[in-house]
DNA sequence: AGCTAAGTACACCGATCGGTACCGATTGGG
DNA sequence: CCCAATCGGTACCGATCGGTGTACTTAGCT
């Protein structure tokens, strides 16, 4: 009676093995990069048949793009409308988010093919997230929405990064130059 | 029989195996990763046996760290100690070069292991280079100098993925960024 | 000369990679 | 009830990975 999710194969009535597929990417591939995770550990994790796999994926590389894929629509989940911030409060409370190393840039650095599927993607991402941060602060009233947009997403990258290599918390960091910046973006602040 | 003599390898230059080695790295390494840059690779295009590599690296892990740390002695070569800068553009100076992926970033993202010796490398070397810029800050008359440095080096390293990730120049929107975080951190600016 | 260290060539190893073929069990819709 | 599609299990494929063993050739130094 419910119509489950469509697969582009037709999975009709799927037992969700495509599901659990994406689950254990999003599960396996932040903690163990992309090049070090293969497909047979991939279908353990996954409690799927190889053939099952590669029945719902091309190959790996789609399966990759599919699993970067799943992250974009909740891009920072709940925090560009969060009505009970104002608008400058609302700009650095992106950097409270204390993450790991974000997946699109972890996939852009390790694929190395720049026409890959997944690194397209990543980089239509990061433009959409610059253009978000933008969005926010033409309303919190910057003088130069787009280019504080643009360096407000150069410094979470910076810290995404830069806490992978030193093992430890560097959102603090970026938070206090956002802080700087969005003073100095924003007249009469 | 005194036949021919196995080709042209009479000529061969046989000794300095092991810079070839480090010198086909340095070329390979930053192109296609690390990961993706085989053994028999790296012996062909240094011109080297197979045999030859192994008897100067234990293996190829080794050889990774070697490879950073032929990049440590010279950081930001004529950068740090460019009399005729003042101490400010001494500070602005580093953003002028347009780099691709920072060596150390791309390692630490590639390889998996957070002991391996090469990340141990790269997160000193990200130490030492924040210190530079303390250091430099310092000179430069900062009120914070630990807090500006920390906040320029992590401004490099954001431009330096994001670079990657939207094939474009990210470091005109840093040096922006640092010309702010100067003219904060400096008092009778 | 003659010895030794360094380098080369090439075959080879086990492990793992992404990907495929086949087969039997399960399941839902007509 | 039967048909067709999905799924799991498993063995398998060719390619490549990092790394080794062996035998031969060269360069440098007394």
């Amino acid at each position: 009676m419910t119509e489950l999710e469509k697969g582009p194969q037709g999975a009709r009535r799927g037992r969700g093995a495509r599901e659990r597929i994406l689950s254990a990417s999003q599960q396996l591939f932040p903690d163990q990069g992309i090049n070090c995770t293969g497909v047979d550990q991939l279908c353990a994790v996954a409690e799927v048949s190889k053939r099952t796999l590669y029945q719902h994926f091309t190959g790996k590389d789609e399966l990759i793009a599919e699993y970067l894929r799943r992250f974009d629509p909740d891009i920072m989940p709940g925090v560009f409308d969060r009505a009970d911030l104002s608008p400058r409060e609302r700009l650095l409370a992106v950097f409270d988010i204390h993450s790991s190393l974000c997946p699109f840039l972890r996939t852009s650095v390790e694929l190395q093919d720049p026409g890959h599927a997944a690194r397209i993607l990543a980089r239509d991402h990061k433009l959409a997230f610059a253009r978000r941060l933008t969005e926010a602060a033409r309303e919190a009233g910057a003088t130069d929405p787009e280019r504080l947009g643009e360096q407000l997403a150069l410094l979470l990258d910076g810290a995404s990064v830069r806490s992978r290599v030193l093992d430890a918390d560097t959102f603090a960091t970026a938070a206090a130059i956002a802080s700087i910046l969005v003073d100095n973006a924003i007249p009469t602040a």
